[in-house]
DNA sequence: GTATACCTTCAAGTCAACTTGAAGGTCAAG
DNA sequence: CTTGACCTTCAAGTTGACTTGAAGGTATAC
């Protein structure tokens, strides 16, 4: 199978796919006598891996991770599942923070509603948006 | 006054402050016979406001665009408003996507908890993550 | 034989908001 | 007169996951 086919198969660019081999995602694969890139089936499982690993918001750092652990013939199911954790972790931090912005953009829009254009003071940048 | 003394003044670092006047956020200031930056006291206020904004979640570009109008004698509110606007419908995507991103992660956990590593079929890269 | 669709490598660009580094000038204190 | 803190400019690095471009080779259909 080629790099286009691979692509198409699994939804990626080709491009992507030799990042992907460049940065040690992928191991390089076989190549044809004229040189070109030569999948086998097992290319499309990683890949789709990759996809589903990166759905679930873990790195390209972490995912080679679970690749090379994999390589080495452990089950890296204890390390998943640590990064799993991890990752939830750092997703509610981000909800969090997220949702103090939303809370303070909230509250700027309700100001936004209040205030009158015209009462806008001169030496001011904008009443809606102030420090403190 | 000299961009250290603005810098901690408002908390932000000297070469955050030259950056935001090399991108256009802030106007080139006076100059001291020496070159040294030299700021009056309505710095404060825009690299204040230029703080403020960032907590909001606006980008550098936007704080441009609102500056530009005060800049220009308009009075920004209206596009403030609207920006405002835009930007929670921004977060609030966000929110719902890393929300989904949880809630797989959760899936996952549980999967994780259930699954025996004893039983990671050997052809399978890892039974806790796989497509579908 | 030629069009075109695909492949190759390597370098550099993208986005955002800065920081870091190098090489050097200025200023006040002791 | 030297030390050290501060300032200057300009270029390049950071992070992550790629994409884009240039210059060229290969495969297939007509």
């Amino acid at each position: 199978m080629r790099i286009g086919e691979l692509a198409s198969e699994s939804g990626v660019q080709s491009s992507a796919i030799r990042y992907y081999e460049a940065i040690g995602v992928l191991a390089p694969p076989a190549r044809t006598p004229s040189g070109y890139r030569d999948y086998d089936s097992s290319a499309s499982t990683r890949v789709q891996f990759v996809k589903a690993a990166q759905q679930a918001g873990l790195t390209l750092t972490e995912i080679t991770s679970i690749f090379n652990l994999r390589d080495e013939g452990s089950q890296p199911c204890r390390h998943v599942a640590d990064l799993i954790d991890r990752k939830l972790g750092q997703i509610n931090d981000r909800i969090t923070a997220l949702s103090q912005t939303r809370q303070e953009l909230k509250r700027l829009a309700k100001r936004a509603e209040r205030l009158d254009p015209e009462h806008c003071p001169p030496n001011s940048i904008c009443q809606i948006i102030e420090p403190n």
